[in-house]
Order: structure tokens, then sequence, then C-alpha cells
DNA sequence: TATGAATGAGCTTTCATTCAT
DNA sequence: CATGAATGAAAGCTCATTCAT
């Protein structure tokens, strides 16, 4: 019966609570990644945690609230480690550099989690059949990546280019990556990783 | 990539039976770009085509051979347009460039083919749950473009890199490209594609 | 698929499709007369004509539909043997007799279709919660009730009295007879129609 | 009317408890009158009256208990107000139109309470699905009113006619007058009431 | 060839009720 | 006394597929 993302002044969730969402949004995880996101129904979700179907009605508004849920919570983990790693640097051939490889070596113990993501960003629609999370729902993630771009041209590491198709190849070389490895799991993350980081310095350095 | 659908010793199709199956696979096309993969049934896509549901079913086995169709036509249309332009090229930058312009120009002209090829390939599972065309799905595309590269190593216009990792960062830039440009349609397609080549020739050349 | 009420310009039913539309209408009365409306599951009502439960989504766009679509056949049924048998009669006291006699006389063979005219003109909601058929269904029946009395006023057969006021009872009283009557099967409706038509002979004349 | 909640022998509820019981039937009222009886889920009324769900089940043994309840409470204290009104009075002609002015007047002031009741007398059944107040649950209330006519008949100042038929015929011209009220609150309850005795004088007299 | 009709499985959601704490 | 948590049945609805005509 709850509904709101912690809206303030409303009672904390509790303790219960919190760890049957948290199961919950595993499952889920587990289930989109493996059977995808149209055949990951509600009832093989519960199913798949040994739980019944009306816990998640219970603890979830509705099978968008879920979805969102693990969008939210994926997203916030990568986004914390990246984070950090990036903190104190200050040339943007760093950045970059650190922001490919921070995120992979994040993502390389958290593969079902990154294939979830694809899959909810990829298929979850409102209930008027617009999607939830369109192309532009990377838009912060541009703006976020073309202020390093920028900061490369400014202080002259960077050649002049088109900072937005810059970092559109670069998230989707970023995701591709992933989803190669998912599909290729013998394939190395982290040398792919490092290629990667090698060829957007060619690409942007002046 | 084109499976079979006229095996040796079958019949050929008359031609109402082509008209009907182009017109059906047209309208598949239409919904699923409208729509979304999961919101395209048979019922949407009849209506569409304003037709009976019934024949689709007689003309297609089932729903996986009808989306099928829908990618061996599309993919087809787009080979058969991009291959002839590279056709009679001799250096790696020209075919890596002209590969990219040439999907970009064809493309222009056809998004919502793109649109829905794109769902299909992230949505579409086999009936035992399996994704029919995964990332796998782009392995004789990504050999054919480790063939430039190759091409390019040796003949001394590129540096040493690793193909595969180059070739899926290629493909899935263009890919991308025209799904900012999908969801984007102000976005200025040409030029992106102009940008793209410029990273890529940077990124390769020795 | 089908959903629209006879649009102008609209292909008719076909005759396989409006006998089914008649079937299940006929169930979905028996199962609410019986079961009353809040246990009147399309499940049940499709059992009840020993049909798939998928066939009456075929035919009807929904519930609502169906609901609608009884509410329609019945009260029309009513209404046309009603004003049959009202045609010709100038003076307001006959006209007033005859409703009330004309409508127990049609009742009296379609007790179930009372009962679940009732039923669902109580509980039909639209699916904003609002009720689909409130009291202010009834505002034609009273428009048409009053005619009759101004009438009776004009031409001196009936005192001065609220229209309205005598419209709602006399409906209510008829209405009531009916539900008496289907509570108590052996309650003779006939000889309470004339009781009734002098009750109200008697409360408006001059 | 009154079912025995307190068989003998039975431990008097305590006060808190019954401070509980009336917080939940007067949630329940409310909820009933706005949403209707089919929206109005334990869950809702919880919500509404802010307390957990399992309060009610705590409190009653089941749904059909609190249904119960909201009928009892609220059609004692209409049957006292009127019962209080009638002493005294001797006349037929003075204790129907008392009886008819008296109700109206106490209902003027819980316009919720009655929709409420309408909606439980209409709805709710047994878990046989035998309708729990049936239109014979106004048994009791048409012997009561056929006392009043008798005993017009007997002293002279009614005419004869059918008692029965009268009792349901009153008993459904008021519920149908607080029906109409509930749905047009602008509609003059009063004036209603006073034009309702006429009539009913009018309809009864020798 | 083409169609409308029918099916039954599966979907999300709502709900009264039970129970451990 | 009160609560939050959990259950499982039943609801309305969508859909790919089958089939007689």
């Amino acid at each position: 019966m709850r509904s709101e993302n912690e809206p303030e002044g409303q009672k904390a969730r509790s303790f219960i609570e919190e760890a049957r969402r948290a199961q919950i949004v595993a499952s889920a995880i587990e289930v989109i990644a493996e059977a995808g996101f149209a055949h990951a129904s509600l009832a093989r979700i519960a199913q798949h945690a040994a739980i019944s179907k009306g816990v998640i009605s219970y603890h979830f508004a509705g099978k968008e609230e879920l979805m969102e849920e693990v969008v939210n919570r994926t997203y916030g983990a990568i986004a914390e480690h990246v984070v950090a790693k990036m903190e104190g640097l200050t040339t943007a051939t760093g950045l970059l550099r650190t922001h490919i490889l921070a995120v992979a070596e994040h993502m390389r113990g958290h593969r079902t989690q990154l294939r979830a993501l694809g899959e909810i960003f990829y298929n979850l629609r409102t209930a008027d059949g617009q999607p939830r999370y369109g192309i532009n729902a990377n838009e912060d993630l541009y703006r976020a990546q073309e202020e390093i771009y920028r900061l490369g041209q400014r202080n002259g590491e960077f050649r002049d280019f088109d900072t937005r198709v810059m970092a559109i190849t670069h998230s989707s070389a970023v995701d591709n990556m992933f989803a190669y490895w998912v599909a290729n799991p013998d394939h190395d993350l982290d040398a792919h990783a490092r290629e990667l980081a090698d060829l957007f310095e060619r690409a942007c350095r002046a």
C-alpha cells in the first residue's frame, strides 16, 4: 500500500519493510536480466523470491513503482562509486579516463544489474504508452559528461568538437562494452575499458 | 544476417502472397515504431493494415516469423545501400568514413524502420525465452568492420588497437546516433555523422 | 473487439455476432438477478452461458459496455410495450392508470430483467467512481410523467400539486411494487397495480 | 430490526472497545456514502479513520458484522427520533403525517447515514450469496405502518384499501424522497415531505 | 485466400482475512 | 490492544493462436 518515495515528513520505512523491498528489487533484477523485461511478470518475480505474489503488491504501489525502484537503486549505486573515484581529479583527460575505468570496475561485479537496467530503460512505459525512460533519460548524464569535455576544450587539452555528439558516443560505447561483456562473459572487461579510454583520449585530444 | 525464408525445393511465393507479406511487414514496422514491441500485438498490426487478424496467421507461421521478416527486409535494404556506396573504395580511412556516412544517409529516410529494428533486436525472444537477436546478432557486422580496421593496420593507415573493441564501439556509436535522432527529430543527423567520422578517424589513425 | 453502439456508417453487426451478444446479455441478466451485481463477474456470466470467458471480451469492449447493453435492451423493451398501450389515450386519468397497469403487465413476464435492471442502476459506476446511472438517470422518466400530470392539471382532472414530487413517488411506487413481487413471488402483481392506480387517482384528482 | 450484539451472559464491551467500534462505524458510513458499497474496502475504511486495517478485524468478526452494526446504529437512531415524535398521537391521519415529517426532519441532518444505509440494504449479501437485507428486511416496518392504516380504517378516517400495498408505497415514497434529495442537495426536503403527507392523506381518506 | 469467432493462458491489481509480534 | 506483514483467491482484461466457413 506504500507508494511514495520518501516524501518529507513521512514515517521512514521500517527495517522489515526495507528488507522486503530490497529482496523484491533483487529478485526483479535477476528475473529481468534472465528473462527480459517482457517476461518479468510479478508472478515470476515473486516465484523467484519464493514469496507470494501479493507481497509485491503490498510493498509497491504497482509494477511501475517496482521498476523505478530498481532503476533508482542500481543507478544510485553506480553514480556513488564513480563520483567517489573522480573526486579530486583536475585534468579533463584524467576525468575522462577515470570515468570509463571506474564504471567498468564497478560493473564487473554487477552484471545482472546492468542488464536489468538496460531492459527497463528500453522497455518501461507509462500508463499512456510513452517511454518512461527514453534516450532523453540520459540527458543528465550527457550534461555531466559535456562538462568534462568543455573543461578540456577550455584548458587546451581537447580539440574543438561537438560535445553532445561526443557524450552520446561515449555513453553508448560504455553501454555496449557492458552489453558485449554480458553476452560474452569471457570477454576481458578491464582490457576493453583501457582500450576505450585510449580511444576517447585520442579522439578528444588537441 | 539473412535467414532463409525460401528453402530450396519449396514453391516460390505467389505475387499476391508476396504483396500481402510486404503489406503486413510494413504495418508491423509502423506499429512497432509507434507503440513499442510490447504493445505491437497482432491485433493492432492487423487493424493498422485494415485487414483481419487471421490474415497474418495465414501468411506467417507465427509472430516470431513476422518479426524476423521485418528484420530481414529492413536489414537487407540497409546493407544493399551501404555496400553499394563502399564499392570501389580502397583506403581503410575512406571505407570507415563512407560506412558511417552512408548508413546515416540511408537511415535519414527510414526512421521508423530503424526504430522498429531496434525494438525487435532488443526484445524478440525465442519460445524458450532466449534472446533471438542478442548482441551476438551483430557478429557478422563486427567481422565485416574488423576487416576494414585490419586493412588499415596492415597498410599503415591505422595504429595498433583491438579491432573487436573498435568494431563494438563503432557499431554502438552509429546505433545511438540514430536512437538520439529518433528521440530528437531536430537533431542534425548528417552533422552528427560527420563528427563521428572525424572521431573515429582520429581514434584509429597511426 | 467491437465497442461502439452502432455509429453511423459502420457495418451492421453480423447475425452471429448479434446472437452472441443477445446470449451474453441474457446470461448477464440471469446472473445479476440471481447473485447480485457485485457477484456477477464475467467469469460467472460466461460459465452460466457455457462459453469461454474470452468470448465476452471479444464481443464487448468491457464490462461496462455489457452492462449498458443490458440496460438498453431491457429498458427499450419496457418502453416499447408501455408506449404502445398508452397510444390514443387522451385523459390524464386514463394515461396514469394505463401507465401503471401496462408496466406491471409487461413486467409480469420479465421478473429477472427487472431485478437486473435495478442492480445495475444502483451499482454500476464509471471508471472514475461516479455512479453511471444515478437517481438522475430517471430524469427522462420523470419528465415524461410530469407531462401527464400537467395535462391533468390544465384540463381540471387533477388538483394542484408538485409534479416532480408526484413523479418521484409514482416511479418509486411502481419500482417497489416490482421489488416486493420479486421477493414475494406469490404476491398478486395485477391486484397491486390496480390498488396503485386507485391510490394515485385519488391522490391526484381535483 | 435491532439484532442482538450483546447476547445475555456475554461480557459487556469496555469503554475503549465501544469507542473504537463507534469510530469504525462512523468511518464506514462516510466511506460507503462517498464511494459506494463496492468500493468501501476495509483498507479504505481504515485509512479514512487513520487506523490500521487490523484494528477493524480485531473489533469486528468480519466485514459483515461491521456492516450490520452500521445498519443497526443508524436504523436505531432513526426509530428513536420518529417514535418520540409520534408518541401521544391518536388519529391515524396525524400519525401518518407525523411519521413522514419526522423521518424527513431527522434525516435532514443525517444525509450520509442515509446514503450508507441504502447502499448496505441494497448490496450486502450473506456468505451464501443471499441478500442480507432484502425487501423483506422492511417487514417489521410494514407491519408497524399497517397498524396505523388499520386504525384509520377502523375508526372511519380511512377508506378501505389494501394495507400492505399502501405500506410498500408509503415506504418507497419516503425512501426515494431521500434518494432524490441525496442526489439533488438543493431539493427542498421539507416541502417534499409536506407534499407527500398531503398525497397520502388524500390517498387514504374515506 | 481470407475472415470472424472462439479459446485459454497469463497479465496486474484488489481484497478480506490471518497471524506473529 | 494494535499493528504491519503476508496470503491466495478472484477480478477484468489482453493476447497469440486455432478453426470452421
